[in-house]
RNA sequence: GGACCGGUAGUUCAGCUGGUUAGAAUGCCGGCCUGUCACGCCGGAGGUCGCGGGUUCGAGUCCCGUCCGGUCCGCCA
């Protein structure tokens, strides 16, 4: 006899004797027949009894709920003498000779079945049973064999997987971190990693020259659909690289991985620049799927009456950007373009100017608009020659500070390509580059774009003379408006650093307070080197088509960071936060602090 | 920190301008049915309408507060 678990079950196993394991699906009141779902890419299989065997007939008509079952039968063929010609789902058959109850189970607090769409709270509560569905089962498997081929992948060139610590240090810029207090030195605290950045960079002083590691990284920050507090990092270093070595591997693997898990062919990767990526999307992760566009009309402008766009126009730090969507006259009423005003004011744009072109031959009378009389025709015919506008076109208008034209243009544009169902093509994968190295914070200081470990693309000199048009040696892999990845080729040598950690406004003892640990290493032969790190979590959300980055992950974190089902954070006994050196809660209004 | 959507039976939802015993589907329980596959038929049980306060003769419904789930802005080097 032949002996089979879960997943060991095919069709062609016709005419054998079987035994198989797996949970009850549902089954046939009048007995006889159960479905068992074994959680395996053939689906559920159906057991039948023979009505005159008398005993395992009528235990089968017994059989109900989430029971955990054992049975022995034959396969047989769906379309054998025996079976029903209407059976038409293609599922396995056996014809059932013993029955055994491993477990019984309560009814479950929902059906587990594909056609209910059961709220988040339950399927967090009961998570267990939530990833018996099918669909979990296969998110799950899929994420499996993602990081599998991400090893192989990885390994084939060289890589090695090294681990590096989860208690570490505080870091000082970045994201809140996760802290953990230190029993035996009071009043101090590890931080959980936000990602093994320093320890990676450290690892190739120290000669590991191909590191790669499938992290966790730890981030206590608020939390969206593709983002949790913790996520796992695909993280690669190598030294003596340049940009394209890097760029080179970490196509590769997720070419391949493209290849072997969805068989997709992603093509090669364009590359972009940020500059070019800001201009034409308004975003440094474009959606290359969407084919609407920004179009600059800054210098069309500065002459109208209309202060909306005249201000912008004459303004260095202003933009003024108009997005043509072809046929958008018949396909957005006027309720949806409010709707659509409403959208960009969450990005702080002030309104949502358009024209609809109902004749352009017509200037006077042709453009239906309530901004259209402030500009005159001469510059209306230059704007629609600009834009390629047709009849039937609906044009939008961007009129503001860079920053909010570009976040709200560019958030539409997405909206307006998933609305209009606009997508020309399944994935567009590419790669922007040539970030700026620091972008100017709420306080006129200046941060670090990717993070201040980040090659700059020129001199020392040359960064400290002008830092705000200093480009950067980062690179972000982008595939459909999501960045999954980015890097760069880091800093080796002590001089850079210190540059960098100067306009940053992080003076030398702070500097040897968070990182003198690098610094060190870095006198000591740093080899030229740089990396990249992927989201593996968002890398299975899109690859699976999930909504949400919580289906790919086995036991996330609802939106306000705790878990359901164990019902972390809880909290702990006083004895525990004694020997931590903390203060138990101080009531409400009053302050918490330790006890140093 | 902020905006918005939701919270009614185990589950998914309906419940209009406030009105008398809060409905449906599914699940669950009992009965019938030997080929069904989201089987079917008959019957039954199942509700602190998230919680607290207010308005009102009367609140699932209106108002205020609060908690929970979700989406987004801020935040996420």
């Amino acid at each position: 006899m032949r002996s089979h678990y879960c997943g060991d079950l095919r069709r062609d196993h016709i005419d054998e004797t079987v035994t198989l394991c797996g949970w009850v699906d549902r089954r046939r009141d009048h007995g006889g027949v159960i479905f068992i779902d074994l959680r395996d890419r053939e689906g559920i299989v159906q057991v039948v009894f023979d009505p005159d065997g008398g005993e395992f007939f009528s235990m089968a008509d017994k059989v109900r709920g989430e029971y955990v079952l054992q049975v022995t039968g034959r396969v047989r063929a769906r379309d054998g003498a025996t079976v029903n010609a209407n059976m038409a789902t293609g599922e396995i058959e056996v014809f059932g000779t013993g029955l055994s109850i491993l477990n019984a189970s309560e009814t479950p607090p929902f059906q587990l079945d594909a056609h209910t769409q059961v709220g988040e709270d339950v399927r967090l509560k009961y998570r267990y049973l939530d990833l018996r569905r099918s669909e979990m089962q296969s998110n799950l498997q899929t994420r499996a064999r993602i990081s599998s081929q991400i090893r192989q992948s990885l390994e084939s060139q060289g890589f090695l997987d090294l681990e590096t610590p989860v208690l570490t240090r505080a870091t000082p810029e970045g994201a809140r971190d996760y802290l953990v207090p230190s029993r035996t030195h009071g009043g101090k605290f590890f931080a959980l990693p936000q990602s093994p950045q320093l320890f990676k960079q450290l690892l190739m002083v120290s000669g590991f020259d191909r590191y790669y590691q499938i992290a966790r990284c730890f981030r206590d920050e608020d939390l969206r659909a593709d983002r949790q507090p913790e996520f796992t990092q695909i993280d690669i270093e190598a030294s003596f690289v340049e940009e394209q070595q890097i760029m080179g591997v970490a196509e590769k693997m997720v070419s391949d991985l493209f290849a072997n898990v969805l068989n997709v062919d992603l093509g090669e990767f364009p590359h972009m620049t940020y500059a070019e990526a800001m201009d034409r999307y308004g975003s440094d992760k474009p959606d290359l799927r969407i084919p609407l566009e920004l179009v600059e009309i800054g210098d069309l402008m500065t002459e109208v009456e209309f202060k909306v766009f005249s201000g912008p126009a004459n303004d260095p730090k202003g933009r003024i950007a108009a997005m043509r969507v072809k046929g958008g006259n018949d396909k957005l009423s006027r309720k949806q373009i409010d709707d659509y005003t409403k959208f960009v004011g969450i990005y702080g744009a002030k309104g949502l100017a358009y024209i609809k072109c109902n004749d352009i031959a017509d200037l006077e009378e042709g453009l239906q608009s309530p901004i259209v009389k402030f500009i005159p025709v001469e510059v209306r015919a230059a704007l629609l020659e600009r834009l390629g506008a047709e009849n039937g076109d609906l044009i939008f208008f961007g009129a503001d500070s860079k920053k909010i034209v570009n976040e709200s243009l560019g958030a539409l544009r997405c909206k307006l390509g998933a609305d209009l169902g606009l997508y020309t093509c399944k994935w567009a994968p590419l790669w922007v580059i040539d970030f700026p190295m620091f972008e100017s914070d709420d306080k006129g200081g200046l941060t670090a774009i990717h993070h201040p470990f980040t090659a700059p693309s020129v001199s020392p000199d040359a960064l400290m003379k002008d830092p705000e048009a200093s480009l950067s040696r980062a690179y972000d892999m982008v595939l459909n408006g999501t960045e999954l990845g980015g890097g760069s080729i880091r800093i080796h040598d002590e001089t850079m650093q210190k540059a960098v950690f100067k306009v940053l406004g992080i003076s030398d003892e702070e500097a040897r307070e968070k990182f003198g640990f690098l610094l060190d290493a870095l006198k000591y032969g740093a080899p030229p080197h740089g990396g990249v790190a992927f989201g593996l979590d968002r890398i299975v959300m899109l690859m699976t088509e999930s909504e949400s980055i919580r289906d790919v992950i086995a036991f996330p974190k609802t939106q306000s960071a705790q878990c359901l089902m164990t019902d972390a954070p809880g909290s702990v006994n006083p004895e525990q936060l004694k020997e931590l050196h903390l203060r138990s809660r101080a009531p409400q209004g009053e302050k918490t602090e330790n006890t140093e």
